[in-house]
DNA sequence: CCTGCTTGTGTGACCGGTCACATTCATGCC
DNA sequence: GGCATGAATGTGACCGGTCACACAAGCAGG
């Protein structure tokens, strides 16, 4: 409200060294809590603040001092689970330490259009922290230029060619091993995966972490049904592993993918967990209240995210030691979905 | 990727103008696209930039220009299903308009709260989105001060009390009024309704159209029970409406909440749709994969970020007239989970 | 041939801050 | 008393662009 009834328009920081008869340099201190200003300048220039109710611009703070505080999130998504709830992260630790959070959405892996959407990203001038959970992603933090600061929330750590890498990532195989046990320690003969989309076709984590518990329980490995991120290709796969009776055990690569998994044996007259075991990944908030209430494995995405805001303002500010590091261990979450198989029943 | 080996730092107008053997202003001209530069001038200046990687500044371009080219919004949420798919929407048409989009999260209510996350944004610079649909979004709204550019995707227009606000929503009222009377029309006594939290407590829109319904059929009304935004405020409410043999049809204030009801009906036993009708609103991806299949209101929340972002482009650009406007008409899916009541069938 | 307009280009100020350095004045110490 | 020292404040340049205007050259018309 501007009670003198006239603000013509923003005042800048030499409108409020004149009402305040010192130099705009004094003002300046002042708002940056510089010390050597006597209490008596001080007040006087806070109450010509006040007054004309100045607020420091952005911009020209960013562009005088080279700092922005300011973090561009690159992601393919938004509006999944775990990609939202890492943006939610993201911007908690952001905001309190006083960063601006962009989020830059990448439409298309092609190569010349995540180019341009990293440059754009990249021309905000502040940090970086780029999702690499898809192509899109993974191609994203390739292509991010050499002297911005960058930190990537991968799938799976490299195999640190040269040098760490400042990423962060949850330990999906682990997971995606435990899970898989469970499912085994049941008395399933072995179990059926409905992936994800990966970032690369090589080095699925959860894939992996599968594949690795099915090895060592000396399980027949199934081929991995690809799926999408929604219900809709969790259906999809659904049916064809509805199909084949020999199917008592499925682990699906999120929630969702659970969900159309869950409704495809539905249709299919299959029961859960009677007939068929569902696994669901990430323990999204409606896990707990389908029903059956799904088995998942619990993720903390929004700590991942607040991991990654630290990682980069250490980065940033260079004044932590800068090192990747997963965050938390995921953690099985049992619920009705699974059980033993109907012959063990 | 920087071929010669060592990018110092990133080159400015000046440095490229030395390059090409021109003037600074002249290299504005052609990264401006102005029409008076000699063509051959024009090839040096591309080559001078190309040579030595020179990406304009987007913090000095602000602050010289004036104009920021970027959006932010704010939004007490960004997880849930309506919130993150307006926030898609807003920046698919940000990006396809070159603007920038930054979010800003408000985490309380709390006047003092709100105040502080509107200067943030406001000092960012550009225009505002504000996501109106909870007390913190509503309050967001009021404090922003007078002279930004501002647009509200909010429940409920008001009814314009000072002129027109730029605002954009959908048609609340009409969709739960559709939703009751579709239960009404199979029969039911009358409808329960689970409330999401309103932003104000008077004209929750979808309340509104629900009771409008039940009037207008002469069915008793019941009070209606508050919810949450996610499924276990839904479960608690559920539990509730469970225990109450006479309830036959429930409408849900979103799909989350739906989820959390049928949960709750299904552990007391009471079958979907035999013996309770369930609808719930928004349509999220899920509700179509959920068992029994939800009927829910489909809402377009993307088209509705778009609208908000295409008006205040046409605010900040003052190109296009003002006007606000309710986005597409929401549209009923009749699925598994509404039916006839059992004395009916 | 001079005026007048267009095309192409350069100069200086400015956007709203920060930074490095200069200056003034009051002390403290020898 | 003279001088180094630190507190308090001011000055000019600069960050990387844009804007308003000046200016030179080319070509038309009178």
């Amino acid at each position: 409200m501007n009670v003198t009834g006239h603000t013509s328009r923003t005042a800048s920081i030499r409108d409020v060294a004149a009402a305040a008869n010192v130099s705009y340099q004094t003002v300046s201190r002042v708002i940056n809590g510089h010390p050597s200003v006597k209490p008596s300048t001080r007040e006087r220039v806070l109450a010509a603040i006040e007054e004309l109710g100045f607020r420091r611009s952005a911009t020209a703070h960013a562009l005088a001092s080279g700092r922005s505080r300011s973090v561009t999130v690159l992601t393919a998504n938004i509006t999944h689970h775990g990609y939202a709830n890492i943006l939610q992260g993201i911007e908690e630790a952001a905001r309190s330490a006083s960063y601006t959070m962009a989020i830059g959405v990448l439409e298309s892996a092609d190569e010349t259009a995540v180019r341009a959407d990293v440059q754009r990203a990249a021309d905000a001038g502040g940090g970086l922290i780029v999702i690499a959970y898809d192509p899109a992603g993974v191609r994203a933090l390739q292509e991010v230029p050499a002297g911005i600061p960058v930190v990537g929330v991968v799938e799976t750590p490299a195999r640190t060619p040269g040098g760490d890498l400042p990423w962060v990532w949850t330990d999906d195989r682990v997971a995606a091993y435990e899970a898989t046990r469970h499912l085994l320690s049941l008395g399933h003969e072995t179990v059926h995966y409905v992936a994800i989309p990966s970032s690369t076709r090589r080095t699925a984590a959860r894939t992996a972490g599968w594949r690795a518990a099915l090895r060592e329980a000396g399980a027949t490995e199934p081929r991995p049904v690809q799926g999408t991120w929604g219900p809709a290709g969790g259906h999809t796969a659904g049916r064809k592993l509805a199909a084949d009776p020999s199917v008592t055990a499925i682990l699906c690569g999120n929630d969702d993918l659970a969900l159309g998994v869950m409704r495809a044996l539905h249709e299919a007259g299959r029961g859960i967990p009677g007939d068929v075991s569902v696994v669901g990944f990430d323990d999204a908030p409606h896990a707990a209240y389908l029903t059956p209430s799904l088995t998942s494995v619990r993720q903390d995405f929004t700590g991942l995210g607040r991991a990654a805001f630290g990682l980069l303002h250490g980065v940033v500010e260079q004044s932590a030691p800068v090192a990747p590091h997963p965050v938390s261990v995921p953690e099985l979450v049992v619920r009705e979905s699974s059980g033993p198989p109907q012959s063990a029943a």
